[in-house]
DNA sequence: AGCACGCCGACT
DNA sequence: GTCGGCGTGCTC
């Protein structure tokens, strides 16, 4: 086994494959499959993952493997036998999903650097750019004046050459420690003959009689009140001895989470957690839906089936939407299992992410708690799958490779013949369905734990209040009620439905509404910057004073902030203080779990904010949630519109008395009518499962139907018609009769970033082979591709039809 | 992707 | 002779 196959860190379609490098024999031992290498490929060097090992090659001449980044193997082959099943379901590069797989911090990092190879003069500009030393960074020769064509004659005389670098950026955290380098009695007796004058240096010294133990540098000279000049005479004399050590960052302070125990189930969570239990003892793959309304404890479930998977020896993987990662969720996980758990999360740092991963791979740890990209978490024992609020989008990789976690779990559990369960009070009609063809196991809670109903929810008619005078964004009802509360001491949470509804800027003469000069779409207003921006790309403009086509000055923004809501709020109630949350008030690390505790210690009595505020919170004095706008994304273009919605009501509901206080609803609307509306504020998931099933069978869209969207996009607007009516005609020729092909049609947003953008959907109920037609596709497409900055995008079952 | 190499045209 | 600007082909 002299040879390895290395997939290559170049993310193109003819790069995707395999290439055979000799392994040198100092490398011999150590190589193993899984592990990060530096190859020579053309004239540079990259990284590249050992995917096997064999003993003989196709090809005669091979290159040698360069140099190993790993002591350990990053990847097992589980994982690489993963990578390449979702490269191949995602149509995208093997190379790109086994990067998704691994932390930040394990990318490699190219440099290019210029060497100087002679003690000869080189010629007088390069001189200067050297300025003495042997080697530059190349970036100081693309900054100079130096021609190209000079560099290159320098070369080829022998001058200089250029070195390709692989860089790994790892970044374990070092910490230093200083420990006695004498004994103890040496020291005391050092001490004695120690001039009196070396005060400092005395202390330091007194410090180690007294407690010999090794003690974190910083640690001591601020314990000792000094600084490294008294430290080092110590060091210089080896009385002292430092050293470093290697140390997990701490983003959750252990110490901060009380134990707690497990809880005594309910009659319903027994039965739920049976067939669960079941399938985790006999290690039989089996996907089950969880179905339980708010507050109906499946946390809890999760935690004892973690618990029985732990008791084995297994391992479990819990996936939560990144919203729902809240520090009450983590307390609780941290609180039952402790150091047992690592959690990742966008808001952690790229070094401490890397850290979390290190305990899994390590095997310190058993339980992960993580947002979409910890289903790849390298565990070799895996118990159980959980994915809590099942129905998230944000499972679905938005960028290459476009996996869903779902399907991903699915996978790895069927390889460890374990169970996943997936929870929500709102699945997705998807796995519903699914549940109902008794695919997946349907597992209902219908009761909450504390005993209560869910609150009542009333729905209001906008339409009315205009017509009654009330031009304001809040009903009289919900003005009252919110009154009613405040005198009362309890809490209130408001939605500010934001999606597919931004404060654009129109002129109020002439109509005139502010487009982003690069991208197809309406400018948003920032009232922090007075600026307008642009969401897709990074354009930026001062807020106009005046109209720029009519010059009227009565352009103005429009639209619903929460910054606007929170000023037409504290009118309406003076004696309110209120918490916002929102993109802006939560960007610095930790504002969204200091906003949130303001608000669990009732140092507000309203919390208002978007989407973030819709899941998984837990306020005991919650006694009423208002929905200020909760149509605004039925009008977008998106066939899941209706259940998002429907959705999005349901949970925020939820929120509303939890524990012994009843809560109450006001969902505020323009379209009282419409059905996931209405069916939401009556809890009945049935019903409007079966009316959502009939519009999808009607439209022929999921879960009757599977998609595929082909996105081209161009500079030019007719060659990216044009190409995209060519990939509908070759589509057209291959695919069954059922299947559906629609377009070419322009995206929703027909340019972004001044590139024009054409789509086409395919539906289909079967297509074993669609995948590999794409394929052949981009393969084709490949050259105009490269030479004329045509792009094609492929997204398997899209979540975002943009 | 990213690099070298080769050909071309421009400038001086 | 000196330079930059593409187009093209290749990477174990």
């Amino acid at each position: 086994m002299n040879i390895a196959k290395v997939i290559v860190d170049v993310p193109s379609k003819a790069i995707n494959q395999t290439f055979d490098y000799l392994i040198p024999e100092k490398y011999m031992e150590i190589l193993q499959i899984g592990m990060r290498v530096t190859v020579p490929f053309g004239p540079r060097k990259v990284m590249g993952f050992v995917v096997g090992k064999t003993n003989d090659s196709e090809l005669d001449k091979l290159k040698e493997i360069n140099g190993v980044l790993d002591i350990t193997p990053v990847l097992t082959e589980e994982l690489l036998k993963l990578g390449k099943w979702v490269a191949k379901d995602s149509v995208s590069f093997y190379i790109t999903a086994l990067q998704a797989m691994l932390p930040q911090v394990l990318k490699a990092q190219y440099k290019k650097e210029l060497i100087r190879t002679t003690g000869e003069r080189l010629p007088e500009p390069l001189e200067f750019l050297f300025a003495g030393r042997d080697a530059i960074p190349y970036e100081e020769f693309e900054y100079s004046t130096i021609s190209y064509y000079q560099l290159q004659k320098t070369i080829q005389e022998g001058g200089v050459s250029v070195n390709y670098l692989v860089k790994s950026k790892i970044t374990k955290k070092q910490v230093s420690m200083i420990k006695p380098a004498k004994d103890i009695t040496h020291l005391e007796e050092i001490l004695v003959d120690m001039s009196k004058n070396a005060k400092k240096q005395r202390q330091l010294l007194m410090h180690f009689i007294e407690n010999p133990e090794p003690i974190e540098r910083q640690g001591l000279l601020k314990k000792i009140g000094t600084t490294a000049s008294t430290l080092k005479p110590l060091l210089d004399k080896s009385l002292l001895e430092a050293y470093t050590v290697e140390v997990y960052r701490n983003p959750y302070n252990e110490n901060d989470f009380k134990p707690t125990t497990a809880l005594t189930l309910t009659k319903e969570q027994q039965k739920a957690i049976t067939p669960i239990n079941k399938s985790i003892e006999e290690e039989l793959h089996e996907v089950f839906l969880l179905h339980g309304v708010t507050g109906s404890g499946k946390t809890e479930i999760y935690l004892q089936a973690i618990e029985k998977v732990i008791n084995k020896g297994e391992e479990a993987i819990v996936l939560v939407p990144e919203i729902a990662l809240t520090p009450q969720m983590v307390r609780r996980f941290k609180g039952r299992f402790g150091t047992n758990v690592a959690v990742i999360h966008s808001a952690l740092s790229k070094g401490e992410k890397y850290d979390e991963w290190r305990k899994i791979q390590r095997k310190e740890v058993q339980v992960v708690v993580g947002a979409r990209s910890a289903i790849f978490a390298p565990f070799e024992n895996i118990g159980i799958i959980i994915i809590d609020e099942e129905h998230e989008t944000t499972y679905k990789q938005e960028d290459q490779p476009k996996y869903h976690a779902r399907d991903v779990a699915i996978r790895r559990a069927e390889t460890h013949k374990c169970p996943v369960v997936l929870g929500s009070a709102t699945p997705t009609l998807e796995s519903f369905a699914r549940a109902k063809k008794e695919v997946y196991k349907l597992l209902t809670l219908s009761k909450r734990t504390n005993e209560q109903g869910m609150p009542q929810v009333e729905i209001v008619d906008m339409r009315k209040e205009l017509h009654a005078g009330n031009r304001t964004m809040f009903s009289r009802q919900l003005k009252e009620k919110m009154e009613d509360r405040l005198q009362k001491g309890e809490q209130i949470v408001l939605l500010l439905n934001r999606r597919g509804y931004s404060t654009f800027v129109m002129c109020r003469d002439c109509g005139h509404v502010k487009e982003c000069p690069h991208c197809d779409i309406a400018l948003t207003y920032h009232k922090n910057t007075n600026h307008l921006k642009c969401h897709y790309c990074s354009y930026e403009e001062p807020m106009p004073i005046v109209c720029p086509e009519c010059e009227s000055d009565l352009i103005r923004y429009f639209g619903t902030g929460t910054q606007r809501v929170e000023e037409a709020l504290t009118q309406l109630l003076p004696e309110a203080s209120i918490i916002r949350m929102d993109v802006d008030t939560t960007r610095r690390k930790g504002a969204h779990e200091k906003l949130l505790g303001q608000f669990a210690r009732q140092e507000a009595n309203i919390l208002l904010g978007t989407q973030m505020i819709a899941k998984g919170l837990d306020f005991e004095n919650v006694t009423l949630v208002g929905v200020l706008t909760a149509d605004s994304m039925l009008h977008l273009p998106d066939f899941r519109s209706s259940e998002k919605t429907f959705q999005l009501l349901t949970q925020v509901s939820g929120r509303a008395g939890r524990h012994s206080l009843e809560g109450e609803v006001i969902v505020q609307t323009y379209t009282p009518d419409h059905y996931s509306i209405e069916l939401a504020s009556q809890y009945d998931f049935q019903t409007f499962y079966e009316n959502e099933m009939r519009m999808r069978k009607t439209f022929q869209y999921p879960p009757y139907y599977y998609l595929a969207l082909v996105t081209v996009s161009h500079q030019n607007k007719v060659k990216t018609a044009q190409t995209t009516q060519n990939i509908v005609q070759l589509l057209q020729k291959v695919v069954n009769d059922n299947t559906v092909i629609l377009g070419p049609t322009p995206s929703p947003i027909p340019r972004m970033k001044d590139r024009y953008r054409y789509q086409c959907m395919i539906k289909y109920k079967n297509e074993p082979k669609l995948r590999f037609y794409l394929n052949k596709i981009l393969e084709q497409f490949y050259d105009e591709m490269r030479k004329e900055d045509l792009f094609i995008s492929i997204d398997m079952q899209p979540y975002h039809l943009m």
